[in-house]
DNA sequence: TGGTTTCCATACATTGCTGTATGGCATCAT
DNA sequence: ATGATGCCATACAGCAATGTATGGAAACCA
């Protein structure tokens, strides 16, 4: 796909301004159809994210969306663009929290998924852009970028605790690798099984191999 | 959605006959129609399969296939139950090289994902079904079924090796996560690394835990 | 050979979704 | 006050996909 001839949007200011609004929310940001579309990515696929289902679901028309969008495909483009802002951030409080030293950082990695507030729906929608990048190479790099960050992380944490680089990163991988199957199959196995598979790799993971 | 009236589709032979079909498969089967389903599945997801895509792919009309389906929902159904009837064939033929020890089947069960003559088409099957089972609870239920088989294999075989079952159940998951996210996420590494990955997780798996 | 059945083509009727063009109202600068 | 601008509504044209109704040719049965 040759890269479109770039439609000049109306001119608009790089800032919100900050204009009379009369108690509640008449007039929408382009987030808010970006978190409209996330919706609708996460439980109905990026087919279903459509301009007239998130203009009902708004409460506006059409008319309002390609006011502040080129296109679907503009749209599309910033609901990705929000999740790699998102997931870089996640990561970065990681690694700013690296001096809390390598074993509270496993924990972390291991327990935080269930734990943190928000961690659930951020798990739904990774599984729906994950979902989405089988067949959008946009999605598809945004996947990696993610993945390959995130193992790179892992691995360190692995070096921390001692390992060669080369067993650390394998340690690492696998680590990541449950992590993602666990959000993938979060329906096999009981409350109970999952703390207990959780525990078990956490021990497991750091087992040394004789040889 | 309530279970839709049953429209009788006109009385069909429940065995194809013989016909005289002059050489090039004049005439088509239900199961071409599947075949190509899975194969829109597959690389464009379950909304881009659509009747008219496959009837051009196939060089007939959608006339053909409203005679062999009832509707493309009918269709769906049957592309569903073609993978659940190929991966319970799949885990059958696991089951029965049981006699061939624990070992082995461990070994089968890391490597053969990439020796398989198959492999790497029903692994994108998989994962596209996987996509598809996001948002439809027909081939959610397909999924979670292969799943909790396969996994009651795996623990099967570390139950072989001697671990006790509760521990052989977590080993199972863990071993079977490993391998979903490494098709998942087959992108992430060179091929020796995957190679090492494997080798390095075969042994890890029946490590002993210390306690 | 005449009639039936199988399989597919053709031709609607309908719906859903996209993108554009244009109008209108409220809010801003001056 | 008066343009000008931001934000949205309305209306239109067009395509794409579904499902149905019906026709028609070739193979089968008698």
């Amino acid at each position: 796909m040759p890269t479109a001839p770039v439609r000049p949007l109306p001119a608009k200011p790089a800032a919100r301004r900050a204009r009379a609004e009369p108690a509640g929310r008449t007039t929408l940001t382009p987030e808010a159809w970006i978190e409209a579309a996330t919706g609708v990515l996460v439980d109905q696929g990026i087919d279903h994210v459509r301009v007239d289902v998130l203009a009902g679901q708004l409460q506006v028309t059409r008319g309002s969306f390609y006011w502040h969008f080129r296109d679907r495909e503009d749209l599309l483009r910033r609901v990705l663009q929000a999740w790699r802002e998102q997931a870089t951030v996640q990561l970065t409080r990681r690694l700013e929290g690296a001096r809390s030293g390598p074993r509270e950082q496993l924990r972390d990695v291991i327990w935080l998924p269930l734990r943190g507030r928000a961690a659930p729906r951020a798990a739904r929608i990774e599984l729906a852009i994950r979902a989405w990048a089988r067949r959008d190479p946009m999605a598809q790099a945004a996947v990696d970028e993610a993945d390959a960050s995130r193992i790179a992380y892992h691995d360190s944490v692995f070096e921390a605790l001692g390992f060669a680089p080369a067993e650390a990163q394998m340690r690492g991988f696998l680590l990541y690798s449950y992590e993602v199957a666990e959000s993938l199959m979060s329906r096999q196995g009981t409350a109970a099984q999952k703390q207990a598979r959780r525990a078990f790799v956490e021990r497991l993971v750091m087992q040394p191999l004789p040889g």
